[in-house]
DNA sequence: GTCTATAAATCGATAGAC
DNA sequence: GTCTATCGATTTATAGAC
């Protein structure tokens, strides 16, 4: 993110002190949470005093959602998951997350928004929010039986999985290759969406 | 907790303000987690002043640790478990870890962890402590093949169930049968630690 | 045993000098 | 644009009266 084309000639009066703010806030914000990160400890971390990040980003609510940033689109990159009809759904539905989840450039915007919903203040977001309108929908759009039975059984699996690969790290998950996590959650992912239930 | 059988007789001059304290803490600590409840908030959902909460529990850190009084023995728990074999070891281990999560004595506690897990300050606590000392034992003790690798899939699935189910009350699964949990899950945790994988 | 009063630290946010 | 200084609120924790 600090690493622009170098610009010809002298460099205007504020460096990049706004970026250096910002990236800081990024970074303490997807590692500490949302109340674990404290707007002294994000202009320490960027070498700036207190003040200015208010000066930059007024409140701290603010700062969060100028963080945030996330750069994509959950309804775009579901697209073509819909696009290929149930058969197959499971596997396009990993290729898809996991590809967004493994770019370097949108991680840090996705840790931060995950370890912002375990928070105990934020955390009906996810139940209220982002399930229903994002992964419900998901599933009528696919034409599935009972959906709001196997979406929730769909996404328990798929949290399960980003918490443990992702947000704690968890060996060998953590770094298993993309189409190896893929070919082992297919199976599992498919049943939900179009197997035998209970 | 609060309703225990009433006692015979004129209550003692200490009625049960530290048992109030501490339910109040339990009740707390579950929903807000640690650095969401403070003393002020227990002393007030107690009844009682917040000076009398360091009187009784002394730091913060103390009264977290009463309040957590874990009443299960993981691996208690799991010794049906591995006694089985690893045919239908999935059922019985999702028999066995529903049981204790549906207990309504011991849910709360189990919450408390829960979220206290999902703190970036003490989440390492799961992924170097609880997955290697109680879950990655269970593999071995099963006689699985490739251990390391089936009981962090397991894990994954259980945590997003116990997530969705017990933590976010996400529906259908939070009103579910234990009945239709296990069979809805079990086929899955057993391709996990039986089945083939890539 | 219970409470008032307050110390000590830390937080977000503002005002204003340079 | 950047910083010093500080306010006001909140927090944990302590000291001591009753």
């Amino acid at each position: 993110m600090t690493s622009g084309p170098a610009k010809r000639g002298r460099r205007p009066g504020a460096p990049d002190t706004r970026a250096a703010i910002l990236d800081a806030a990024r970074s303490l914000f997807a590692t500490q949470g949302y109340s674990g990160t404290t707007i002294r400890a994000v202009a320490a971390a960027a070498g700036v005093d207190g003040a200015l990040v208010h000066h930059y980003f007024g409140t701290k609510d603010d700062l969060f959602v100028a963080a945030l940033d996330i750069p994509v689109d959950p309804r775009q990159i579901l697209a073509p998951v819909v696009a290929g009809g149930a058969d197959g759904a499971a596997e396009r539905f990993l290729l898809a997350f996991l590809s967004v989840w493994d770019d370097p450039d949108v991680r840090p915007a996705l840790l931060t928004v995950a370890r912002t919903m375990m928070e105990p203040a934020t955390q009906r977001v996810f139940a209220d929010g982002f399930l229903p309108v994002v992964i419900g929908p998901l599933g009528v759009a696919l034409d599935l039986d009972r959906p709001e039975l196997r979406m929730p059984l769909v996404a328990s699996q798929v949290v399960g999985l980003i918490l443990l690969r992702y947000v704690l790290l968890v060996e060998p998950l953590a770094s298993m290759p993309t189409e190896q996590v893929v070919a082992t959650y297919a199976p599992t992912l498919q049943r939900y969406l179009t197997g035998p239930l209970p």
